[in-house]
DNA sequence: ATTGTTAACATTGGATCCAATTTGAAGGTG
DNA sequence: CACCTTCAAATTGGATCCAATGTTAACAAT
């Protein structure tokens, strides 16, 4: 049984997005490391990645605890990289534009075009347009010529929800989840729209309530309770 | 001997803050750790903290190295702390505003006012001022609610010269000093006037411009070559 | 002289062992 | 009966040991 070397992080952490660790449930080392069939160094190396990356607090002589996510954080997640990744794309038209972003950009838009082109969504479809979607917000983050925004966003990435790489979709309304992901994609235009244009306070206003709709139509969905959640790799 | 929890941390931080270690020097486990007089464990899980930090990066199997930190770099985590901040205050606008926030956002106004009643400078009360300044800044972040803010920032705190904690001062001028400073601090009384008053985006938008502020002085005083850094804690 | 092979060295990753500290309970005492 | 004391169990932090792997240098062969 080999692991890999980022393996026991890894594991955790997938443990507990999808909902394996429940919220509040305590974590001590030597539990943990009998579990995944490991020793206690890599797991306390995980936790303390795990820690910083606000999924566990540290419980001062009780182990770690997986914390508690509430809707309001997720929100205050999405806040956040709003504004990040509305500065960067304010960046990109401030400075010289990154060679290659162009291209990288249209091939996202036609790429989603093409997604789009029949009006019908099933989970593929999703899982196809949730790639898409990662690879744009990204090369807008690096196109900005600025780390720290990537950084400062890296943290948000690994919450639940807040992130670019997880969707949630309601499978029993295909219909209207094309019209919002559609929707989304249409502003995706309108950012590339702006950034080429120079506009760099207009893509930076679209870049912040595009991060805003996904949330609006998180919270729709999680209080339907129908959804399911996609995550890209 | 007696060791902190985070010692090994604080003083590897504080040896390349402080340039003990230079940009692109190589760290081993095992030289530092006996540098140290402390085991390879606590060193290992310090290099991935100061990896997550930035401050170090990760050579394949060459151990790890400190890390480049560029001026452009600094500028841009500067730019991200002032959107962070700025949302930070828009937030306190747009909630209710957390009980005792007021009080202390007087008290460090009135601090601030003390300090600068009579017109002269001298490194105690710069060092005083950034204690001031750090407390300003922190309970805008906390007083938005949203720990997503906190933890973004958190990377950039530790980046030197993007931090509140960190002040650059030019002992030859206090005069000059005096002037740069006090002009910071009448920038705090504006956000807290715009604050109090409702003014949301004002708010954010005096956030903003006080961090880049911030940053002008900064490549002033490091092109000059006469700085000293006075950092809080 | 140059290049390929091999062996020693350096370095990290993981496992286990030891120490320190706190929690919790149980038992004794006022 | 309540409270204090003390001891044991649990748990984390640090140290050392072992394994795996890559790097470098030396040496030999062409």
């Amino acid at each position: 049984m080999k692991k890999d070397k980022h393996a026991v992080l890894s594991i955790l952490r997938d443990k507990i997005l999808s909902g394996a660790l429940q919220q509040g449930d305590r974590l001590a080392e030597i539990p943990t490391a009998e579990l995944l069939g490991v020793s206690r160094t890599p797991v306390r190396i995980a936790f303390r990645a795990l820690e910083q990356e606000g999924l566990l607090t540290k419980l001062p002589r009780r182990g770690y605890q997986v914390r508690q996510i509430t809707n309001d954080e997720i929100a205050g997640s999405v806040e956040v990289r709003g504004v990040l990744e509305g500065l960067a794309v304010r960046q990109i038209v401030e400075k010289d534009l990154a060679p290659g972003l162009t291209d990288t950009l249209r091939h996202c838009l036609q790429a989603g075009d093409e997604l789009f082109a029949e009006r019908s969504f099933n989970e593929a479809k999703v899982q196809a347009y949730v790639e898409i979607n990662r690879q744009f917000h990204d090369c807008l983050v690096k196109g900005s010529q600025n780390n720290a925004i990537a950084m400062a966003l890296q943290i948000n990435e690994h919450l639940p929800m807040a992130s670019v790489n997880a969707l949630v979709f309601n499978p029993e309304q295909t219909e209207r989840e094309y019209e919002r992901l559609y929707y989304a994609h249409q502003q995706h235009h309108a950012i590339v729209q702006a950034i080429t244009a120079g506009q760099g306070a207009r893509a930076e206003a679209l870049m912040k309530e595009h991060a805003q709709a996904a949330l609006n139509s998180y919270e729709q969905l999680s209080a339907s309770g129908v959804s399911k959640t996609i995550r890209s790799e």
